[in-house]
DNA sequence: TTAGTTATGTACTGATTGGTACGAAACTAG
DNA sequence: CTAGTTTCGTACCAATCAGTACATAACTAA
């Protein structure tokens, strides 16, 4: 029944567009024209489809979140620990060296920028980043319970401990460093991983 | 012979007052206005004094890594490649999580940051690390020499985990995330560092 | 005092920022 | 065809950006 003139765009392929200029500029560095140049959109098909710079870098973070970055989630149903410490790993190096993308993290860029105008999206990627930091936790916590890991290990520290790798190749990324390279840092990261106590997971 | 009228705030008091906006701030989201209001001088001052807000940066920068900063080089002096990476992870979380100054790293956020405006401060930043990383690296080449650290392990791929870590501390702290807590990473971080082959470091 | 030099403060520049007003265009329902 | 609705495109807004012109103030050397 509404009927009016039909939007001339695709608005999920707009927020791929503007997830690449975000991702590669960061929130700060990335201006509304930009934006629109990139989404092939002019200013005000932009503030009617998306509300305002800030909602659109909202959008673009969920997007974000449940395509490129989703790998974070899936991580948390391997079956050890061990396991996904790896997978978190080494796909934060697959997301931040990705040779079709930029290179480096959006929620490391949005935690970093913040002048008084990057505030909004520092608060918005601080929120996300605080949801996973706790399902990963709870993964972790669920393995010790399961004896998949020493009864003695911290779990909020070995989910710190994982999460300050996976900004630090976010950072290493972005600087240039190459992903081989990343791989040999995960794989010392990993020797720092604590193993069972006595036998492995049980299997009931 | 010079003359001329003398110049009516102190240059180094200014420039750590500059460093303090862009360390908290960033480059890109860091004003004009913002420096000359926290240096307590005028615009023209500024730039009589300095250049330009990228020429400004530079000194801050110089002024950043040989004050507060400086923990990385000194690190290089410890006795052994396990006490460098000590000094190098518990010093990035004393200056990434001082109370006195702003959270996170003013390199780190250099890399992040990248607008089309952001460019120069990145350009310089990437270029100071890359002059600390090779110093690391030729440090622990030094130790693997000398017995410090075993035959097979690669300096190299070390120097890139110590980096990798102590960028994710900075985005940690820039995070919210206190100093105990990365306390305890490091400690776990410590644990995959390799321990010499067979006797310590040689005596002679 | 006078000439030369350097710094300071005000007031400005053109360009760009995020955000909008408004009329024309393109559709649906009747 | 007409009325209602929604989007599109141009052209604009005040605010702010980095950077500067210029007159005046404060100093040294003679």
């Amino acid at each position: 029944m509404p009927g009016g003139r039909p939007r001339a765009f695709d608005p999920d392929a707009a927020l791929d567009r503007a997830l690449e200029v975000f991702w590669r500029q960061g929130y700060e560095g990335t201006t509304l024209s930009d934006l629109t140049t990139a989404m092939e959109i002019n200013r005000p098909s932009m503030y009617a489809a998306f509300g305002n710079k800030e909602e659109l870098f909202g959008r673009v973070l969920d997007r974000y979140l449940t395509g490129p970055g989703a790998f974070a989630e899936r991580a948390l149903d391997a079956p050890t620990a061990r396991d996904v410490a790896a997978r978190m790993l080494y796909g934060a190096i697959r997301l931040t060296t990705g040779p079709d993308t930029p290179r480096g993290c959006l929620c490391v860029r949005g935690t970093q920028a913040c002048g008084e105008e990057g505030r909004p999206a520092r608060r918005q990627v601080i929120a996300r980043r605080a949801v996973g930091a706790a399902a990963l936790v709870e993964r972790l916590d669920r393995a010790r319970a399961e004896g998949d890991l020493p009864a003695d290990c911290d779990p909020s520290d070995l989910a710190r401990f994982l999460m300050t790798l996976t900004d630090g190749i976010a950072v290493q990324a972005a600087g240039g460093c190459g992903a081989d390279e990343l791989r040999r840092v995960a794989e010392t990261a990993l020797r720092a991983w604590p193993t069972p106590a006595s036998p492995g997971p049980p299997a009931s």
